[in-house]
DNA sequence: GGTTTAAATGCCTTTTTCTGCATCTTTCAT
DNA sequence: ATGAAAGATGCAGAAAAAGGCATTTAAACC
């Protein structure tokens, strides 16, 4: 740790430890610098343009931050694609020939849709436009949309249709792409996509969660589920990560 | 690390939290990022003008949601895009308020549920999974996905649910993207798919058939309908066209 | 060491930015 | 169709940035 004497330090030095506190931080404010460095704000606002002009900080107004805070302009890609591939991995492994699979949409069923090897002979019914043309990829994969009034906002077909139709239907996994989850449950924000994801679980032998870490320990507004209701929980983590001790017991098998 | 450490965050901190969020939700609240963030919504909303401005995410009425629901293939390496985007506006022009349109698949059907514009208020029915995404890209256009088995061939759904399911529809449109034209009407090869589109000129009171003028004088191994079942023709030439003599009084409008 | 010179710093004023509030309009769902 | 929710817009106070100016400081030169 760097300790901050009352000594008068020279522009080079604290620019330095300008960098410094940032690289500690991510951040910093300028007022907090001023403070740390015993200098005026006008100071330190100068060192930051400076720093900025050699491209060693991102100056934001009020103070800087880490150039690897920031993100690169071009995030095209789907996000924690590394991660979902992992989860997809997992996922397939449950998987058998001749088996009747129900899912919902999301990036993470995507991945596991395009992970799919093509040996698989399955039947695959599903709400999502996206997935559907996925699956359809697979020449051993029979896929049945399951069609409906198209939601907008989450693009998977929605509506009492939908959900009658899910009724008829008896699959042997149903596997959800997951938004919120957390000790009470799964939990969503859309209404008609609760509608939809609950109807599947009740349609299913057996029920897979799906999602990366990031999403646990997230509660959003609408129960899709509780957790006895849920036979296995996918992460990109190992199994006896840290993250994952809360659901033990709670979640019949963790993946 | 995504934890919200110091209550107060920069500006550009806050928007790439929002960011975070939507990646990590797909979608998110005003109201909810207002809360997780701590401060007002006008805010937020303020953040997600400059978010969208900057192509980072999609605002939509009451939150925002993420940009990654792009399909693999581009509109723009489509096969004679041009062509298309000319039979596309010509298309457009036909379509009504309120009216009910049921459609089929195939680029040019892309090409033309792209270039929609925003302000048109219309119900779609429709059988392909591609078209049903675009088509939902559109706030006030309301989308219904004609569900059954996806064909791994044609990708659309296919078969005898669809087809009754279309038999209850009773739409002012229907738009066929065509594959065999020629003075004997529509042809197309695959056994499925005829049924499908047979179904919905009987179910539409008018027809529109479009094509780039290559599949002009192709005819293919299974009859759709005859010439006098359609009232449109749609290519992207010129009516007075060398091409379209021979079509001339066979169809109802040629444009 | 003393003087010169340029850089660095702090202070002040003027702009700009940010944010919340109030008001009015648009959109949405019932 | 109508009431509620969300969006847009203008305004004001606070905070930050920018630029000019004066003073101090550090270095360079004799």
């Amino acid at each position: 740790m760097s300790v901050i004497e009352s000594k008068i330090l020279l522009k080079k030095e604290r620019q330095l430890e300008i960098i410094h506190q940032i690289n500690l931080h991510n951040k910093i404010l300028s007022s907090d610098l001023s403070l740390i460095l015993n200098v005026s704000e006008d100071t330190i606002r100068r060192d930051l343009n400076e720093l900025a002009l050699e491209n060693k900080i991102v100056k934001v107004h009020g103070g800087a931050l880490s150039k690897s805070y920031n993100v690169s302009a071009t995030q095209a890609d789907t996000y924690a694609y590394d991660e979902k591939k992992v989860i997809a991995t997992k996922m397939i492994k449950l998987i058998k020939d001749g088996m009747t699979i129900l899912t919902s949409g999301g990036t993470t069923m995507r991945a596991i849709a395009n992970q799919l090897p093509n040996n698989l002979h399955v039947t695959f019914f599903t709400v999502s436009p996206l997935i559907s043309l996925e699956l359809a990829e697979h020449p051993n994969v029979e896929v049945i949309f399951l069609g409906g009034k198209i939601s907008n906002i989450s693009k998977i077909s929605v509506g009492g249709e939908v959900v009658s139709k899910i009724n008829d239907i008896k699959a042997d996994l149903c596997v959800l792409g997951i938004n919120g989850f957390d000790q009470e449950g799964i939990s969503d924000s859309d209404y008609e996509v609760v509608q939809v994801k609950k109807a599947m679980i009740k349609s299913s032998r057996q029920v897979v969660a799906t999602t990366i870490s990031e999403k646990l320990n997230s509660d959003l507004r609408l129960r899709v589920c509780t957790l006895n209701e849920i036979d296995y929980l996918i992460t990109e983590l190992s199994p006896e990560n840290e993250l994952l001790k809360p659901y033990k017991g709670l979640v019949k098998y963790i993946l």
